[in-house]
RNA sequence: CGCGGGAUGGAGCAGUCUGGAAGCUCGUCGGGCUCAUAACCCGAAGGUCGCAGGUUCAAAUCCUGCUCCCGCAACCA
């Protein structure tokens, strides 16, 4: 499409996919918002270099494949494949794929990290904490929840490492400057405030750059029970890959390209994209990218996606059902610009009857079968005007420059609906000039022959602004109309569309209207796939399949204790005299519990199981002699005791015979 | 008083910055048409714009207070 490609360059990624799992398709959307910019930009005249990939080191897929009893490089190999088989299905129109596995990719992260320590930007450290294996990540005692990952709320184990750190503080001062002055660096500007106000502002911490607990990743080659840490490696990415070297030896690829005009992310990453990047590349001394769209997720039903609750959509399954440009068209078109889009496959099904089948498909089916039945498939423009046909070929003359004005913004749902607004104007158009009853007018032949001239026009610009969402699509049509996609230069002019030429005595069904209920049906099926599927890949990673009844529980064993050290602890029966939710919490309880003659206060993170109500008069085994400490700001002089199951639901420990209030338990 | 986002006819959203007759898509109901994929076109019903105050000639829009929902952050003794 790119025929001049005198605009200049564009360089725009995605994030990497992380090759732990088969991406869902909210991942997917992300590479079909970019290859519609990509391919929109290309149309415009830009020399294009679109870039996507796979990041591919770390822990959990260390931990994975040991279960799954590959080596790590199996299994991303397999995973990358599957990704690139899916943005390949959704035609993607990547000119490069990284993977953080490439060999030329870890020898710059190495020699970036080697540069970096060498001038003072990352120094050696030691690391302290909990850490939680799934997440890779380290937590202050005070961040877990119930002791678990606040992340993922699963177990998480006390860990120390030696630890490179990069000096964030650094360069805080220049960015916070860079993210004022550029307004337009981080999109939408809603997410700035929260990056201002939640990290830059209060001051940045510096970031831990290397681990010594697993070694699937980049070797830190001067320190090499090191490897470099998953945000430094898979950042690198957005320059590693088009040639950066950094000894100086970057290829023309790269030089030509940095720095990035666009990198498309979801919003979860934002952070990482707008301070630790740009604070990176201001280390390496390149210039920062251009700008940053943090996108909304697409939420099934309102959920997020998780395999556990069965409920996640793949591209594999849309594309099975609908075919993929009806794929691309939903996920495009659902997801608005700064909040989350919704899609349930109810929502799918109703898109797709309603645009692609009844005003696109219809429209080009009606059009080419009266073009067929009136003259014999050729369209021919008469110059038989009339006063209706103004403000079609106004609108459709129009709509190239609302079409880009959008995609300027990055709204690519607004960019379409404008392309859809030219199609709806077609149908009325049809019903305003009546062809049916010029037909029977031998008189009236030469305006149907105009009318339908006008019809073949406007629907071939429509066709050729749809190509960057609807690629396929838009060929079919143009073919169907017996021409090509048109140069996006000449898409704001009416008329075009070469008299005299023929349009398919064959037209083909662009979109079959779909039955909800025939749909639902088939997702039953898939849904029931899907569960089977998930349980088998549990089983094999050695874990049992999430039991619907009662279990039993083993938890991590403690270190054993002296009978000093149980004694040590005072356990009292308590009556709980009055109870009310902490204020400024959400989990909070504090309650009044009398022990003995004293009254104690006690606050407890049981509010979302317990009631203030039904917790006053219960008698209870309380801790008695834990050295008080506020939480929430409240004054907390003991510890209400609880079982828990491993859905982290508590119940509280009451004796199981009367006995009064503070009675020893021992 | 942690940060931020949201609340607009049955559903999904725009409009709020820069007050000036409440809009779009889907669905529902009625009508028209027959070229077309029971598609297309026209019309109608349906909203106290979360609640309560205030400013104003005029408030979905500005100000104050409140309620509920969603992210993130935080206490979970």
């Amino acid at each position: 499409m790119c025929t001049k490609c005198d605009k200049g360059k564009f360089y725009m990624t995605t994030a990497i996919a992380y090759t732990s799992g088969k991406p869902h398709i909210g991942n997917t959307y992300e590479v079909v918002l970019a290859d519609s910019i990509a391919r929109f930009k290309r149309q415009e005249g830009y020399d294009v270099y679109f870039q996507t990939g796979t990041d591919e080191h770390g822990q959990k897929i260390q931990e994975k494949a040991e279960k799954l009893g590959k080596t790590p490089k199996e299994l991303v190999d397999e995973v990358a494949g599957e990704v690139k088989r899916i943005w390949d299905m959704m035609n993607s129109s990547y000119d490069g794929f990284v993977r953080t596995t490439d060999e030329d990719h870890e020898r710059q992260v190495a020699k970036i990290f080697k540069k970096l320590y060498e001038q003072g930007d990352i120094y050696k450290g030691a690391y302290e904490g909990m850490y939680c294996t799934p997440c890779e990540s380290f937590w202050t005692e005070s961040q877990l929840v119930d002791g678990k990952c606040p992340d993922c709320g699963r177990e998480v184990t006390p860990a120390k490492e030696e630890a490179y750190f990069f000096k964030m503080s650094k360069y805080a001062d220049r960015l916070i400057e860079h993210i004022n002055s550029h307004p337009e660096f981080i999109q939408p500007v809603s997410r700035k405030n929260e990056m201002m106000n939640n990290f830059l502002l209060p001051g940045l911490q510096d970031l831990c750059v290397s681990r010594t607990s697993f070694d699937w990743g980049v070797t830190v080659d001067f320190d090499p029970k090191h490897v470099v840490y998953v945000w430094l490696d898979a950042l690198s990415n957005y320059i590693t890959k088009i040639g950066y070297d950094a000894d100086g030896n970057s290829t023309e690829l790269f030089d030509k390209n940095w720095p990035a005009d666009l990198h498309l992310i979801g919003k979860d990453i934002i952070r990482f994209h707008t301070i630790y990047w740009p604070i990176f590349l201001m280390a390496l001394d390149l210039p920062l990218p251009k700008q940053v769209f943090g996108h909304p997720w697409l939420l099934q039903g309102g959920e997020k996606m998780s395999k556990s609750k069965g409920n996640v959509i793949y591209a594999d399954d849309m594309v099975d059902l609908f075919g993929v440009d009806a794929t691309r068209y939903f996920v495009l078109h659902e997801m608005p610009f700064d909040n989350d889009g919704i899609i349930t496959w109810e929502l799918v099904v109703e898109r797709l009857n309603s645009d692609l089948a009844n005003i696109l498909g219809n429209l080009v089916n009606r059009t080419v079968s009266m073009c067929n039945k009136y003259f014999g498939g050729v369209v021919t423009k008469t110059g038989v005007e009339a006063a209706v046909d103004k403000e079609l070929k106004e609108i459709a003359a129009e709509a190239r420059d609302k079409v880009k004005a959008k995609m300027d913004e990055l709204r690519v749902a607004d960019a379409i609906s404008e392309v859809f607004t030219v199609l709806r104007r077609s149908n009325k158009y049809i019903d305003e000039t009546e062809p049916w009853v010029l037909a029977k007018d031998e008189a009236q032949k030469g305006r149907l022959s105009e009318v339908l001239y006008n019809l073949t026009e406007s629907i071939t610009i429509s066709a050729s602004l749809l190509y960057s969402f609807l690629p396929e699509t838009a060929e079919k049509i143009v073919a169907q109309l017996g021409t090509v996609i048109r140069d996006f230069d000449n898409l704001s002019q009416f008329g075009l569309y070469e008299s005299g030429s023929k349009v398919t005595d064959k037209p083909e069904i662009l979109f079959a209207r779909l039955d909800v209920k025939e749909i639902m049906e088939k997702v039953e099926a898939i849904r029931k796939a899907q569960r089977a599927e998930f349980e088998a890949e549990q089983h094999a990673m050695g874990e049992a399949p999430q039991q619907e009844d009662e279990a039993s529980i083993d938890i991590e064993a403690k270190d054993e204790i002296s009978y000093d050290d149980f004694m040590k602890m005072q356990f009292q029966v308590g009556e709980i005299i009055a109870c009310e939710a902490v204020a400024k919490s959400k989990k909070l309880l504090c309650s009044q519990v009398r022990v003995g003659s004293q009254v104690k206060q006690i606050v407890s993170g049981i509010r979302k199981y317990y009631t203030p109500e039904e917790m006053v008069g219960k008698k209870v085994m309380v801790l008695v002699n834990l050295k008080p400490a506020k939480l929430a700001g409240v004054l907390s002089e003991g510890m209400l005791l609880c079982a828990e199951d491993e859905h982290g639901e508590l119940a509280l420990m009451v004796p199981e015979k009367n006995m009064p209030t503070g009675a020893e338990i021992c």
